[in-house]
DNA sequence: TGTACATCAGTGAACGCGCGTTCACTGATGTAC
DNA sequence: TGTACATCAGTGAACGCGCGTTCACTGATGTAC
């Protein structure tokens, strides 16, 4: 189905790649042009080639952040599954794991740049939002059925604000022991049966 | 014992006024010399005679912004209180208010700039997180005593998260949903008697 | 298979612009006598 | 009270620099015959 990616093509994603880390790295108005090109291997007067403009850059590059975000945090709480984590627990734990502490530059773009989202124009706050939604819904996805409504955005922003708070203060032993209070308080509103687990270990 | 503040005085204040506010409207990034100094009704010469540099007038800018920030939402919270809340339910609710919502400017630095702040150079970066510490300390004062250690963590984390959240999706349904839901996780976490109020009604 | 040509990804110099910072200067305020 | 002078807050031109964007060009790739 899938053809083998072009050159410009594969050129395309290697650039995406770099303007994703530096997103996540410095916020959106720290994204410059001359050096994602660089971090691509490349000359900055090839830029407009292959986008349009910063912005569309920008918005491409958060798309792209998002997928690196799930594909570590997922491989991350897969391994928590295989130790008999329900899949809620999973996710927050990996969420919250050291690993996903330090990896700012391909961790979830929602904690790297929550605050600086609504000053963005149209276009790059749409496609900030939608990763928002893409978040809301996986969370969604490991709540009980019989979770009341908007458990998703509360259960978002515990985990949004968390990782950003042990980012600024951490890391250390602060830092350790507030994502563990997150974590716990958040199994015990969700996830009773881990609870119990925790409890009588 | 404090006397009249001198000519000079008046006019650092007023520079720091339009720091504050630029800071939590634009982020570290977009606050400009020169924008502060108009905002201020000055030529942006004069600066220097005032901070030594563009990042300290920005560590001076997040003091300035906690205070403006703690007298907003204690004075919705004032108003609360005098309606018959416990004082951890008038923090929250004031702090996820409609108002504290739109204004932006004025509102709490946390919320505005945590996702920057571990960017931030080391001066910069010890302002931040001291008025983050202030905030826990804050809601640690309006927490009952058998509070679980760390809770004021949670606490803000919840509350800075769902501010942001609301900030990018809202405004409408959807944003005063998710902070009614964070408000009533917080209240059945910590706030028990609140709640009962609440079911009763 | 080999040659000629068209396509096109990427180069690097150049542009206008806004930024943080410096500094010689101005004009108002306040002090000395 | 009035004059002369020192202090000092604020002005505005200038600086070097890095930014996003443009564009004429290069050199490699792929196609036509």
């Amino acid at each position: 189905m899938s053809t083998k990616p072009s050159r410009k093509e594969q050129t395309h994603e290697r650039i995406l790649d770099a303007a994703a880390r530096a997103l996540c790295r410095t916020g959106y108005q720290g994204v410059g042009v001359a050096d994602v090109m660089k971090d691509a291997g490349l000359t900055h007067g090839g830029f407009y080639a292959h986008f349009e403009s910063r912005d569309a850059m920008l918005a491409e590059a958060i798309r792209h952040a998002g997928r690196e975000a799930v594909s570590l945090v997922w491989e991350e709480a897969t391994a928590l599954l295989g130790k008999g984590m329900t899949p809620f627990r999973a996710l927050v734990e990996a969420y919250l794991s050291d690993r996903h502490l330090k990896a700012v530059e391909l961790g979830c773009p929602v904690a790297a740049l929550a605050s600086e989202m609504w000053r963005q124009n149209d276009e790059v706050r749409q496609a900030s939002r939608e990763r928002v939604n893409q978040f809301v819904a996986a969370v969604q996805e490991v709540l009980p059925a019989d979770a009341p409504a908007q458990s998703a955005y509360v259960v978002v922003s515990a985990l949004v604000g968390t990782l950003q708070l042990a980012r600024v203060l951490g890391p250390g032993k602060q830092s350790k022991a507030m994502r563990a209070a997150c974590i716990e308080s958040l199994l015990v509103q969700y996830d009773r049966a881990s609870m119990e687990d925790l409890s009588s270990a």
